[in-house]
DNA sequence: ATATCTAATGAGACCGGTATCAGTAGCGGC
DNA sequence: GCCGCTACTGATACCGGTCTCATTAGATAT
């Protein structure tokens, strides 16, 4: 019986074996020496007593800490989920815990957030910017000591080791792969906000992974010829009704556009339902590639084309490179890049005749 | 510049600023009282120094720790990735941080994980408990002293707040909705595992929400006079050919089974895939209703009828009863149900001909 | 038998905050 | 001019571990 409220200590311990506190933390602590008689007493002791290490108490004299943090957009989109998954799992087998925060990609919350942990004092951070031309207080955060790993996206400069998917080369892919299939009107649609009152520039695209896409989408645009490439990006598909309203525009557009390249697997969910809603059949009135392999997008008909991001391995990644940092492994950072392959489904054909 | 190794700590504020460590850390803690121009020279020596509060210090002096503990099945799951979010968003409000540990609906996972959480000496903890039936790790935390909620399910005698649906409930009023369109055999397929050589019985199932819906269900199904209830229950459903295999057994029972309803998200769309990948059509040639209201239940077609859980509102749910319960309410713990009502959409029909 | 070495142990400082408690100064009231 | 307040301040114990250092005991060397 008998826990009471306060929790049991080494000294209590201690005391019950009737050995020193050194003595009893040694073997709690499983560090120094200690003889196999009070070795043998304290565990009993500590076996009885229901001893349970405070953690906090331990950190706070080592210094080390056992715990880090993840700063991501959002935990509720599978993207994320996925990626935390493949963190946590990672960081279990290194004795390292995650706190985990959600940035809303709102750069005010994410520098709240890391500040927030810094004050944790956590061992490392895994952070997804949301704005890579605003990183200071990720640089301030590594110039105190604390690890850090960007997930899913490249801030050039920083000097973090990143972990992301070869983004450029995958826009291009897959619109060298609609053109081949006949496409010239080929658009991209993102969720990211556009500043308002002004013309569309990839600079103004803060999350990395997004402006590398769209740069490798712009400059593909270009180099087939294209006319007017910087109009082919539809930023500001953050909901329903912006969907609706981008779909109206792409429809209406003449020469009309006639595929898709979704940047996440929210904004291709919505196209697809706006998409189907007005009655058009995929591939044939319109084809479309999604970006993320997502639940939904093999129970349509067809199923859905999508640039694969294994987001698991992102997180695993990040998670092993992190604990490799927290670790002291002093070589350079650099950025690890993860194959995002296409994989054909049903929804690439030839345009519609018209 | 000059942010050397180590931290800035209360001391170094105090002797910039030439007062004592009490006086500084009673300002730079926002407690106690300080003078004026103490006060003004302490936060502007702190804002040279870079000082940064060292929460696990604080933590470790006051005995509250800042920091909630959350253990769910898997955070991969949209599910609990939501609970999640709604958890995440109203600890902040209250300047809670949040440790997230997957159990793998495991029990041995999550007893160690529920250890580690009170080794970071956790303020509470909210759990989704794997086993009704084994949850003295659960109790003994609680006697320690940490505040528990559990997340989905509801166990008796536990004495911790719950925040759940209504599954008994809702099971039944499924039943009744797919019995009213003409069905009689009816299976409830789920992913818990079956003891091996065992018959099929609702005390064998560890999850308190699947435990319950199967109760309802079973009650429901003899109470309409239909026999042998028991074999119309598939567990099992964990994977692909786990799931093939039992779509096959519902097509070639005799009586057919006409109507599947599905435990979770993830076996709804399991069975939904098998199905049409026989060229089978819904409701036509079998309804289905699935738990949850998933991404993909919009996008097919039709459209997959679901038990609503908005498992955004239980996380929230969750976290107010337990910031509550940190904050030292002492109301006798309840069970508190938030209503899962069905949606219908595409996937009930009259049974087929046949 | 004495010096030397090693294994085992205990005492106590320390990590960075909080909290208690005993002063000290300044002010108003008599 | 003295008392009693209040407002403020500083010294210091404490939280629960880790870790350094000095000390002791036993074993081995000489």
């Amino acid at each position: 019986m008998g826990s009471r409220k306060s929790s049991v200590t080494v000294a209590d311990v201690a005391r019950a074996a009737k050995v020193s506190k050194a003595t009893a933390a040694r073997v709690l602590g499983g560090y120094g020496i200690a003889g196999e008689a009070s070795r043998a007493a304290v565990l009993a002791a500590a076996e009885a007593l229901g001893y349970r290490p405070n953690e906090l108490a331990r950190s706070m004299s080592t210094g080390r800490s056992g715990l880090v943090g993840v700063v991501v957009g959002d935990i509720e989109n599978a993207f994320f989920a996925q990626a935390v998954r493949g963190i946590s799992d990672r960081l279990r087998s290194a004795d390292l815990n995650l706190i985990i925060s959600n940035s809303s990609e709102d750069l005010r919350e994410e520098v709240e957030m890391v500040s927030v942990l810094l004050r944790q004092r956590v061992a490392g951070m895994i952070v997804a910017p949301t704005d890579m031309d605003q990183v200071d207080h990720l640089r301030a955060a590594m110039a105190a000591g604390t690890a850090l790993v960007t997930l899913d996206r490249w801030v050039p400069g920083l000097g973090a080791d990143a972990v992301c998917g070869t983004d450029r080369a995958s826009a291009a892919a897959v619109l060298a792969r609609l053109q081949a299939a006949g496409h010239r009107r080929v658009a991209y649609v993102t969720a990211v906000p556009l500043r308002p009152g002004q013309a569309f520039a990839p600079a103004q695209v803060g999350i990395a992974a997004v402006r590398e896409r769209i740069e490798g989408f712009l400059s593909a645009t270009a180099a087939a010829g294209v006319e007017g490439a910087a109009d082919l990006v539809f930023p500001g598909a953050t909901g329903e009704p912006e969907v609706e309203r981008i779909v109206a525009r792409l429809l209406a557009s003449r020469p009309r556009i006639t595929a898709v390249m979704a940047s996440d697997s929210l904004v291709g969910a919505r196209i697809f339902r706006a998409l189907t809603q007005r009655g058009l059949a995929l591939p044939r009135d319109m084809s479309l590639v999604s970006w993320f392999d997502a639940d939904w997008t093999s129970v349509t008909r067809p199923q859905i084309s999508v640039v694969d991001q294994p987001t698991y391995r992102f997180g695993a990644r990040a998670a092993e490179r992190l604990i490799a940092r927290i670790g002291g492994d002093g070589a350079p950072p650099r950025r690890h890049e993860i194959a995002t392959p296409l994989i054909e489904r049903g929804t690439i054909g030839p345009p519609p005749a018209d």
